[in-house]
DNA sequence: TGCTTGGAAACTTGATACAA
DNA sequence: TTGTATCAAGTTTCCAAGCA
């Protein structure tokens, strides 16, 4: 089975990755880096308050980077998918004990800005392995794994083990926050505790789609990882499930109908515009006419809105069969032809996605405003485009230096991921 | 052998205390 | 006020443990 992307035609053979970053020759080299504020792009780039640490590594010039597992481990999305995973849950009594007003100032003196934003995080995106969390916050693996030892320890959040069979291949463990910690955020934002707490407790005792989450979380920290050295493109905003469903719940019962509830919602800045997107990550567990019902409700949706056609909704499926068939279903499902107004679909399957990364030329548009039907194997021959081409919203200079992932990120976003 | 976690040692750097 | 010593925190590399 032919799982690559269809290459542009004759050009050299880059991959659709390098393709996407090489056409804006936007890439930070560390001159830029160092003229332009940012950290230097080759050393440690982020790390918490202002790094103390940084020439160990140019000092020792044969020293190797330290890796968990072979291959480029800084590419976010190509660590093993996991097929039969296994969560050994730990819950120690201390992260569910209620800390006094005492604890709760002592926690806050000894927690750093970056340890506020990963509760943060942690709260927003449900679960979050230790290698995505290092991809968002540290330089390192293993100072990531020390710092999530200490909150865990201050029984802040959860870290569970996870194993995967056949046999028994330990993979990177799987983080969420506590009630504790739930506590500390409310008590940080000065909101009641109880609404963290529940949502806290929602995360511990009903995580059967943590792997789904994972998965989808990792969707948004590989565009965090890709961008990162891009000039003028980053993820601006990435609202978790929860959030989404939070701001649409009210949406629906104004216009008395359902509404669509993506895995996540993203905004990315790219060429001085943004690019709006919903995230759809389809496991294939959900039958094709719950796929239709749900194609229904986004083009019933957005149809309401100005620039529909600018909501981008994005399906991210496990094989080109599955390709064929939501390409077909969402054809079916076009709006009717005295509506002008429709968001559009693009779909890609998980091989390509970590093959090539998200910013990669592996999306493939749903043409719903045509009369013939996508051929049969449409995944093979049709034309990708990638991610930066998706038509942005509107145009604004705005400095992309505030994006997620960007170096010291979290300072200048004390809300985290969902907060610009 | 491969993979991940975590302990230990070495190193850097900012903050602080203290003497001159 | 300045120079020095010490401490604490953060980071990296090396390596062992545990598992099949």
């Amino acid at each position: 089975m032919n799982t690559s992307p269809m290459p542009n035609s004759g050009g050299p053979s880059l991959t659709p990755f390098e393709e996407a970053i090489v056409q804006t020759d936007d890439r930070i080299t560390p001159s830029d880096a160092s003229a332009t504020g940012y950290e230097d792009a080759t050393a440690p780039s982020f790390a918490p308050r202002h790094s103390r640490r940084r020439a160990l590594q140019e000092a020792k010039v044969d020293a190797q980077r330290f890796r968990t597992r072979n291959g480029q481990a800084s590419q976010a999305g190509r660590s093993p998918s996991l097929t039969h995973p296994i969560v050994l849950r730990d819950l120690p009594a201390h992260a569910d004990a209620r800390p006094s007003q005492t604890q709760l100032t002592k926690l806050h003196r000894s927690l750093t800005q970056r340890d506020l934003v990963i509760l943060q995080s942690l709260y927003d995106y449900r679960y979050l392995n230790t290698l995505q969390l290092q991809e968002l916050f540290f330089p390192s693996l293993r100072s990531c794994q020390i710092r999530l030892h200490q909150l865990k320890t201050l029984g802040l959040i959860y870290v569970w083990k996870v194993i995967e069979t056949p046999g028994v291949r330990r993979r990177h463990s799987m983080c969420l926050i506590s009630a504790r910690g739930a506590r500390v955020i409310a008590d940080w934002h000065g909101d009641d505790q109880r609404a963290y707490v529940e949502r806290s407790h929602e995360a511990r005792d009903h995580c059967w789609h943590a792997v789904h989450d994972l998965e989808a979380n990792q969707f948004f920290v590989s565009l965090v990882s890709r961008s990162r050295e891009i000039r003028r493109q980053g993820l601006q905003i990435w609202s978790g499930e929860e959030q989404v469903r939070e701001e649409r719940r009210e949406r629906a019962r104004e216009i008395k109908q359902r509404i669509p509830t993506p895995d996540g919602r993203g905004i990315y800045r790219a060429n001085g515009g943004r690019i709006f997107f919903d995230l759809d990550w389809d496991r294939a567990t959900e039958s094709l006419q719950r796929m239709r019902q749900k194609i229904a409700s986004y083009v019933a949706y957005f149809k309401q809105y100005r620039d529909a056609d600018k909501h981008h909704v994005l399906f991210v499926v496990p094989n080109d069969d599955r390709e064929d068939s939501l390409q077909y279903e969402t054809w079916r499902g076009r709006p009717d032809y005295s509506l002008d107004t429709c968001c559009s679909f693009w779909t890609t399957t998980s091989d390509r996605l970590r093959r090539w990364g998200p910013l990669g030329t592996i999306w493939l548009k749903v043409e719903n405003r045509v009369e013939k039907p996508p051929p049969i194997g449409i995944t093979r021959v049709g034309q990708r485009v990638a991610f930066k081409q998706l038509p942005p919203m509107d145009d604004t200079d705005r400095s992309t230096a505030d994006c997620i992932g960007k170096p010291f990120w979290w300072e200048r976003r004390p809300g985290g991921g969902q907060v610009a």
